[in-house]
DNA sequence: ACCCAGAATGAATAATCATTCATTCTTGGA
DNA sequence: TCCAAGAATGAATGATTATTCATTCTGGGT
């Protein structure tokens, strides 16, 4: 074996103005939290194809090992980046859905758009790791599978919701499903723009426009 | 300068069964629209961020080099594939929306709808590559750049369509602006949830449900 | 006060890639 | 037929990067 070069006394010289870095020890969820952070961040900062590890630790703040450490490989780190994303924008329109607060379909309906095109949800970070997956997705069966799930259960959900809908307002020459399909698509197609043309289209006209789609759709209703 | 090894004589030995390489010369622009035509293939079943020059010219059937030797860099082939693709697409919308075919709007309406939703335009590979960039246009501003001229010259064009359409049918609650992002913000909805999702959306509900948003923004025109 | 389990670090490693360019091959014109 | 311009090739190079792991450090338990 052999000899390994000791560390430099960092506390040596006159270069000694970086911020200095007191080792810290955090319980494994806390640092697998700030590393997905961080690369949330990262994603959006350089994109998917160019975001290493390197950048991500640093991002962190932290030692170049130790996302393998928490993640034990980088393809798992964006997984999990992946699933996090997922959960929380699916988990959010499914608690309005199936939430139990109200049981005016209308407010339910507002409430949902609102989320939708939140400020929490449409924030330039979030939107573009969404996007930087869906641009991987057609190659890569794995992150497909991590959001199918969530994705087929809110489908479903506004299904239902859209059915109980046209069945109290009587729109009968309306279909759930292709409503239903519409309306997400819209809410997708709305979030693309709002990434990659921000110039063209405001939050507010958004919400305006697939407000618009569902005044359509339910006119006795909003 | 060191001696360099002498190509080994590629017809000795039994090992012999591979296709040979009856090496071609071919005029630069057949060879360019060749290396973009592998580029698509390769996007779409590996990913933008996993395909290498490699992959490109032995999907293209040729040496290693020759991409660089017409593209100069990989960076520049995905630029011209991107532009490719943009170009096909936009221009092939433009076509329709100022044609002079017809002066009926509703007809040109109804072209310009199948196009978007057309064989052609929805194969797995188009639409793979088209979001693949989309993934990476918040880090890489040059492929916005590429995007946005047609992408604004389509966007204008259809504003002036449904303006014609709101005046000829009196449609006066409409907003010509606003109706036209809705229904483009649906069509890139619906490829989106047609590369991700085929199995929970056919190309003809993909149409159905087009024509349904436009159906019930001019009544008297479908 | 003092261990030591295990969290954190980062230099070293091995693999992958884009790019270069010396060399080989093709072909249209003389 | 023969030649040279330049198209095509692919081994070599240098840069980048994920991953490993020997070493260092921290803080809760005793």
């Amino acid at each position: 074996m052999t000899q390994k070069a000791p560390h430099k006394n960092a506390r040596t010289a006159a270069t000694q103005n970086e911020t200095k870095k007191p080792r810290k020890i955090l319980p494994k969820e806390e640092r697998r939290q700030q590393l997905i952070e961080a690369t949330i961040r990262c994603i959006a900062r350089d994109g998917l194809g160019s975001t290493t590890m390197q950048m991500v630790t640093k991002e962190a703040g932290l030692s170049l090992g130790i996302a393998n450490l928490h993640f034990e490989t980088k393809d798992n780190l964006l997984k999990e980046t992946l699933r996090y994303v997922a959960e929380e924008y699916h988990s959010g329109q499914i608690a309005i859905m199936q939430g139990q607060e109200t049981e005016d379909l209308t407010s339910r309906l507002t409430a949902l758009l609102n989320f939708q095109l939140s400020q929490g949800v449409t924030q330039r970070q979030k939107m573009a790791v969404w996007f930087a997956y869906y641009g991987e997705a057609g190659a890569r069966p794995v992150y497909q599978k991590i959001v199918s799930a969530w994705d087929r259960a809110a489908a479903k959900q506004l299904e239902t919701l859209f059915e109980a809908i046209i069945e109290d307002g009587q729109y009968t020459d309306s279909d759930a499903a292709d409503l239903a399909m519409g309306y997400s698509a819209l809410i997708d197609g709305l979030h693309l723009a709002l990434l990659v043309t921000p110039r063209e289209l405001t939050k507010k006209q958004a919400k305006a426009i697939a407000k618009d789609f569902l005044q359509r759709a339910f006119p006795n209703h909003l």
